[in-house]
DNA sequence: CCAGTAACTAAGCGCTTGCTTAGTCTCGCC
DNA sequence: GGCGAGACTAAGCAAGCGCTTAGTTACTGG
């Protein structure tokens, strides 16, 4: 069998960032396989020593981070106290996560159309495993008489989507802060699903 | 001078529109010049008698698609009202169009950063005039005591982010019309500046 | 009726791309 | 102490890229 060494594994965290940096800051196609090679300080064969494409790449990248946000949103919605504070909890850890990985939240949301077929729908299982999450803190929040949402499914949409969209104006030039961003869309967050509108 | 006739002001749409599905479909690096060419029924060449290079008919398409966006919610900031009328105005307007144009909408978002520089700052300038009615309306609602918000700079920001990122997610497979997303989307707006919350 | 020009194409140039091949080096292990 | 295998590179190939050149066709004003 194939083992991977120590030195191995180093090298595939390095081409990892290498490849989320260039497919951030110029997108996939931009990207040539020799600038992620630079950029980790390898010549433009060693990237196929550990990845079989670049396409092979942006997969496991896209893997990776959607399930670090799967994680996060798990958690959040597993945490005690009634559906207001996890819904709070949610925003703001999901906000936060995509000011302050930027870069790998870019790729995961605008890069996802390049990946193959297979690739993708291997994705999308995750998607909707956050999608879902959301959706069953609201369905509690309404039952509990907390909540009031015209439809679920539209507000669990623009709720994630107001979170994802962070990803495409943070920078880390602005001044405010990655963990300001996640208190401010948590009150965001609470506001478009208050009762007594 | 160089002069227009009927029969090509009709090419350059065709090619706009050609190229607008191109780039939206996948992305402007991912789009070859030959593409753009076939889709509107051209030999490769074809496309240089009208547009000098790829990136100036990005530019050409992000410059348009700025300019309308920028009519139709400086239309409806003047419409009669008082600041939520207009505010809802506005919304749905913005978020319909993300979804009724949602190719050139797309282009616009999510191409932009591969514009050259000079073009990024002249398409910048229509961006900010946006932004600036915006968070004037917001700015009105407030004084009129009929919003109540904590930032106005960041709320302006997340309301335009929740239209924008609509281009993202929107397919005309799914059920909900362009019209309906607007309806939403107004109602959205609203519950993120209502006063009383 | 013909000169001028806009609209378009066939062919192709120079370059870059993703990826491969053939080989070197450096370990850990019996 | 040699050998198998993982980590890496120099060189390069076939294909595709943006764009140009040289030329043809179609129309329009005088």
């Amino acid at each position: 069998m194939t083992t991977t060494t120590a030195s191995g594994a180093q090298t595939i965290d390095r081409l990892l960032g290498a490849a989320a940096g260039a497919f951030a800051d110029k997108g996939f196609h931009a990207t040539t396989t020799r600038d992620i090679a630079s950029r980790a300080g390898l010549s433009p064969s060693g990237v196929y020593v550990h990845f079989s494409s670049k396409e092979d790449l942006l997969h496991a990248l896209s893997h990776s981070g959607h399930e670090v946000a799967l994680e996060l949103v798990q958690s959040a919605a597993a945490s005690p106290g009634d559906p207001a504070e996890r819904l709070a909890q949610i925003m703001s850890g999901f906000a936060q996560w995509h000011a302050d990985h930027h870069e790998v939240a870019r790729v995961v949301q605008y890069e996802f159309p390049h990946l193959t077929p297979e690739h993708r729908v291997d994705v999308l299982a995750l998607r909707k495993q956050i999608d879902s999450i959301v959706r069953s803190v609201l369905d509690e929040g309404v039952a509990a008489g907390q909540f009031s949402v015209d439809d679920v499914h539209h507000t669990a949409l623009a709720l994630m989507s107001l979170c994802i969209d962070v990803a495409r104006w943070y920078s880390p030039a602005i001044s405010r802060t990655p963990a300001e961003i996640g208190t401010t869309y948590a009150a965001l967050g609470l506001r478009l699903v208050a009762a007594r509108g």
